[in-house]
DNA sequence: TTCATTGGATAGTGCTACTCTCCGTTTGTC
DNA sequence: GACAAACGGAGAGTAGCACTATCCAATGAA
């Protein structure tokens, strides 16, 4: 197919996927002339791909760059790839100060988990507990237990469903996964406040 | 204290605050003259607590300004302003189309949740599961189930905890903790999947 | 033959969250 | 009492991002 098809059926204008194949995020077509070139189902894949990411997955064009080089790269591991995907995402614009990566660290120690000394989502930790720190709402021991439980949880579900067969399918998935359930889970979580907070707060008709 | 003050404890520059008192983010401080205001702790707190949905919390100002418009009007109930702070977070550009919608809707039915009918955080879940979908992952229920039973936890905790001393303070605990819980429990998911990848796919040494 | 479309490159747009500059006024300091 | 620094306020300017528009010569379909 040609560049207006593979537009049509990624759901973008031909500007935007041109604007694609320029920042690398498409690999080029195959060039049939000087200015003529053939799309296949993958390029149409990975088009859609950029855009899940883009929106719902809340990536930028750089961090897209990224995370398709790992997932493209066939030397990367499974482990590297969520590495990739996690170190793609966009962090903490200031490094949390030193006080704060402590106190995440010590969370996470407290929970037995492994985790890089230096992983950005130590940082992300950091900079989301400063920020409730600094809004003045207190955060229990308890109540971080209880989401770490969750999260812990689900994450060894994700882990588990990984599939086996091929390792760029096992890449792919992880990076998938990892970055395109966040989106569901907040949603989930949003929803499941709206239910709670009816049930509490209003009283039944 | 004046202005200069103000910016070195909320740490930001002068020309932020002033940006933030043109846009309605701060309420102007106390004139004592033509070109002279006085601020006060009160301005320190709103300052912080911008920041905070700025950064982790990733609002827009429009939206927060939405948002402690909420908090400050007495009138608000804690239902309703948990309602602002859903409707202003940043919600899918396009609205999904009606089968991602239904889908949604199903899988709440599903679960045995109380929702509004057109809660933007249905629009929400449709997007985000319809981005899994083109980037072709499956979800089955069963993970959808395991994610829901995890958000009604977390939810039901979170709701619970909210103090009935005061309404105001009834509708800051709710906000605040809705919206900056959001980062925390994202960077715990990754730091859990690190975890749970390590003790997967790397051999102990 | 005609005329829209192609791949490719460059420049421009709209939006957001600031940041700069300017103004006349006030304050603290010498 | 002089005077530089800081003040509040307003408007214009900036940087980065994700496109979007325009142009070009070459090509394909009618």
């Amino acid at each position: 197919m040609r560049i207006a098809e593979l537009a049509r059926r990624g759901g973008v204008p031909v500007g935007t996927v041109k604007y694609y194949l320029r920042e690398g995020l498409l690999p080029p077509g195959e060039l049939t002339a000087a200015t003529q070139a053939q799309y296949g189902d993958s390029h149409v894949q990975r088009l859609r791909l950029v855009r899940a990411l883009l929106g719902p997955g809340g990536l930028s064009i750089a961090a897209i760059r990224d995370v398709l080089a790992a997932i493209d790269d066939p030397t990367t591991s499974v482990h590297d790839a969520l590495g990739a995907a996690h170190h793609a995402l966009p962090t903490a614009d200031a490094d949390p100060r030193t006080e704060d990566w402590a106190e995440a660290r010590d969370h996470v120690r407290r929970w037995g988990w492994t985790v890089e000394d230096d992983s950005p989502n130590l940082s992300l930790l950091a900079g989301a507990l400063h920020a409730l720190r600094t809004a003045h709402f207190d955060t229990s021991d308890r109540l971080l237990d209880r989401y770490a439980d969750a999260a812990a949880v689900l994450a060894e579900e994700d882990v588990a469903t990984v599939p086996t067969t091929s390792m760029t399918e096992a890449v792919r998935h992880v990076v998938i996964g990892t970055l395109l359930l966040e989106p569901v889970l907040l949603a989930l979580r949003r929803l499941a406040h709206e239910n709670a907070s009816m049930k509490r707060f209003t009283p039944p008709p």
